[in-house]
DNA sequence: AGCGGTAATGCC
DNA sequence: GCATTACCGCTT
């Protein structure tokens, strides 16, 4: 009887297949990578299990090589990608794509045999492809030699090169020529989304990618080779990330009881933890303390930050903080082939570890997991929303539940879902109330704009002063505006149309310093100055503000030799960007620092005693639930900013609408008014925590004709079935941006008791979908926004 | 029937 | 994801 076993494919079309353990194949393990014959050519996968039952009326193929002797993904592992792949409603073997490091799933692999056997008539190295065609006697040699360690894999040449990244080597305008269309394909492409690899350069823009990145190379346009990040990494453990805020080792009253809280939850079998804490209560030191208790009990320890620029600051607090100790640091702008070393190296050496890291971090095979912190829990960074949707609180509760260890949130506005089960009891809360050392929460107050809203004003006097007060005595003020760009509207003055993009029907903004005009949605650009395309005018003027007039704007109105530096998505593409910009401000050599709310995060400048918010209505009124939320903690936030050092702080609001309920609990910092009135409303309407919700997004190409057949197609089905499911709906109805990308979009909001019953009323809308190429419908459980 | 392009299908 | 096959409109 043939030994017959299940293998999951990691790539497309990632089912799973029956294939056959040849006789001189070792015994198999669940979890084991293998290459498999799959069509044609070869792939990877991975064993799941025996076959229960034999397919009919096909030949099964025989497994080619294993990918390694021992298991690289233990049962653990498989289970936490079942689970996933249930909530998610996909298949295993897209959430193992999702969650491997690159170099764990590609199947472009050559086996290197040592030097000193090779002599034996055995090639030096042997590719899958050939090993297909060996006979049994020299399958069994080889074998004998993979099982004694004498064989070992490595990736191809060619695949690794291919990791390698491209980045630009500075900001537009390029010294390019016009009709160079490959390579100004390449650097709007870099422009757009950060540095990329040479692989998912030739997967976006096609095969010549890699040659003509390599041409531009020369060129002196861009560079290609690892990321600066994992350079540094090596150097002195973190890249720069700003300053490291001085740690206060010395534990207040407040954080040893928080910590005594924490290490009973842990003896008691651990479970979720709540740390309440205003900015600069000392949260990171007690991270760190209890890392070190979990560490001396022998278990393992992840830290999560919400970005790769926080993560590495916290990185560099763990190496001052232990002297004797490796932490891990881990995140999506390591190579792969770092953090396919750092995978690999966890499973191999079993003792505690502290890993250091941002959300995909999480899913990493450390062994006895005592505990998981996420630090600013409430940012949505946590939550994936691209390519498989998944909130890291769900896969952080999820691990330390199987190995009874404990999930610290820690945040000074804390999510109003964690809020809720900690008022319920269902998580226990340690607050922190006051700032440790000398500094004291900033003074926060209102500036009425009404009156400046038909005036080409974006600051009011008060405003002013209090810039130009901050900048004549030394000291520096960081001024945010949640958009960026200059302007965000471009206003034709012939006809009075704007500047619309043709695949999202959205207003382009202008960008002044790249001289386009960019789709915020999806990255579009025209060069600017360009010709109206309805009158064939040339004269736009811009409206609105964003960040880069902001800027421009600060110039102007501040004293000579006063230094502006602007920080937002745009400013910080080139890679090293971010870190100049953070040290240049941190260093005094600007007084003024403009930006998104990327300033918002973290970041500790002593010299800072003014914030000013430029438009503090922006995003409150938008209909999402979950809006206020989103700007009391933005608020908050960035208020933290002021007065860290021995100066005091002041915070000023601009709004048009003073009266808004909102400003006196971000002036007090109250978080539990706001919590209190925020929650009633929810209960009111309905609202999560009181129901659960799932977005479903529907598209289509806009030329596609039986569009509006499938949507009222998926009306039907959603008439039959919500109803006994318990689930209430709205929609399927045009998303608030109707159109995207060229493809036409519907969303429909699920309301519900349950995640089960919003699953399987989506099963049914899937089910019914009656041309899955062309219409796309996919599930975001408790969506971050229901636009 | 013969051609070129694309959509649909199977892969164990 | 990729190769093979089925299908379609159109020429000869």
């Amino acid at each position: 009887m043939a030994d017959l076993w299940q293998v999951t494919l990691v790539s497309p079309p990632y089912q799973s297949w029956t294939y056959e353990r040849p006789s001189f194949f070792p015994e198999l393990k669940p979890g084991q990578r293998v290459i498999i014959p799959f069509g044609k050519s070869h792939r990877m996968g991975v064993v799941t299990g025996r076959a229960e039952q034999v397919p009919e009326g096909v030949e099964i193929k025989s497994l080619i090589w294993p990918l390694e002797v021992e298991p690289l993904l233990n049962a653990d592992f498989i289970e936490m990608a079942d689970s996933l792949a249930a909530r998610q409603m996909t298949s295993v073997g897209r959430i193992l794509e999702a969650i491997l490091p690159r170099g764990l799933r590609t199947a472009a692999v050559t086996f290197r045999i040592d030097k000193h056997v090779a002599r034996q008539k055995l090639p030096g190295s042997i590719r899958p492809s050939k090993l297909t065609k060996c006979s049994p006697d020299e399958l069994t040699e080889l074998m004998e030699l993979w099982l004694a360690g004498r064989m070992r894999v490595r990736i191809n040449a060619q695949r690794e090169a291919e990791e390698r990244f491209v980045s630009l080597v500075s900001d537009p305008p390029w010294a390019v020529r016009p009709n160079a269309k490959r390579q100004i394909r390449i650097l709007e492409y870099l422009l757009d989304n950060g540095p990329q690899s040479l692989y998912s350069l030739r997967h976006v823009l096609g095969d010549w990618a890699p040659d003509t990145a390599a041409k531009m190379e020369g060129r002196d346009l861009v560079t290609v080779g690892e990321l600066t990040a994992d350079a540094l990494d090596e150097v002195d453990g973190t890249a720069a990330c700003g300053e490291t805020e001085p740690l206060q080792y010395e534990l207040t009253e407040e954080q040893q009881n928080a910590m005594d809280d924490m290490r009973a939850s842990l003896a008691k079998g651990g479970g979720a933890h709540l740390v309440h804490g205003v900015t600069g209560s000392g949260k990171t030191v007690l991270y760190l303390e209890m890392a070190r208790y979990c560490l001396e009990q022998g278990r393992s320890v992840i830290l999560l930050a919400p970005e790769v620029a926080l993560a590495c600051k916290l990185y560099r607090n763990v190496k001052e903080h232990f002297s004797n100790l490796k932490p891990v640091l881990y995140h999506g702008y390591q190579s792969p082939k770092k953090r396919e070393a750092i995978f690999t190296d966890l499973v191999r050496n079993a003792e505690p570890r502290l890993v250091v890291g941002t959300r995909s971090a999480l899913f990493l095979p450390v062994h006895d997991l005592g505990m998981v912190v996420m630090d600013e829990e409430h940012d949505e960074s946590f939550k994936q929303e691209e390519r498989l949707a998944y909130q890291a609180k769900e896969v952080g509760w999820y691990r330390v539940e199987r190995t009874g260890g404990l999930l610290v949130l820690g945040s000074a506005t804390p999510d109003i879902k964690t809020f809720h089960a900690a008022q319920n009891g269902a998580i226990p809360v340690s607050t922190l109330k006051k700032r440790v050392g000398k500094s004291v929460l900033p003074e926060v107050e209102l500036v009425d704009i009404a009156d400046l809203s038909n005036s080409k004003q974006v600051f009011s006097p008060t405003t002013i002063d209090a810039l130009k007060e901050t900048v004549k005595e030394g000291r520096q003020a960081i001024v945010m505006l949640n958009r960026r760009g200059y302007a965000p509207l471009m206003y034709c003055l012939d006809c009075s149309e704007t500047v619309r993009c043709p695949e999202c029907e959205v207003g382009m903004t202008y960008h002044k310093g790249r001289e386009r005009v960019v789709c915020h949605y999806c990255g579009l650009s025209y060069s600017y100055p360009l010709l109206c395309s309805k009158c064939g005018g040339g004269n736009f003027i811009p409206m609105g503000e964003g960040t880069e007039r902001l800027e421009e704007h600060l110039e102007e109105i501040l004293p000579e030799g006063t230094n502006v530096l602007r920080l937002d998505r745009d400013a910080t593409r080139r890679q090293e960007r971010m870190e100049e910009i953070l040290g240049a401000f941190s260093r005094g050599e600007a007084q003024v620092l403009v930006g998104t709310q990327m300033i918002s995060k973290g970041h500790h400048f002593p010299k800072v005693t003014l914030v000013v918010v430029a438009d503090g209505d922006l995003g409150l009124n938008l209909p999402d639930y979950r809006s206020s939320e989103r700007t009391f903690q933005l608020l908050v936030q960035v208020a933290g900013r002021a007065g860290r050092g021995d100066m005091p702080g002041k915070v000023l609001i601009q709004t048009r609408n003073p009266q808004h309920p909102l400003w006196n609990e971000v002036l007090n910092s109250d978080y539990e008014a706001f919590f209190q009135r925020e929650i009633g409303r929810r209960k009111m309407f309905g609202y999560p925590p009181f129901s659960k919700l799932a977005l479903v997004r529907i598209s289509y190409p806009a030329d596609f004709k039986q569009g509006g057949a499938a949507i009222s197609l998926f009306a039907k089905t959603l008439k039959q079935y919500s109803q006994p499911l318990g689930v209430s709906v709205l929609g399927p109805a045009p998303a608030p941006l109707s159109m995207l990308r060229g493809r036409l979009r519907f969303n429909c909001l699920f309301k519900g008791a349950d995640w089960k019953n919003l699953r399987m009323l989506f099963g049914h809308m899937a089910q019914a979908n009656p041309d899955p190429s062309k219409v796309r419908i996919s599930l975001d459980l408790d969506p971050l926004t229901t636009l």
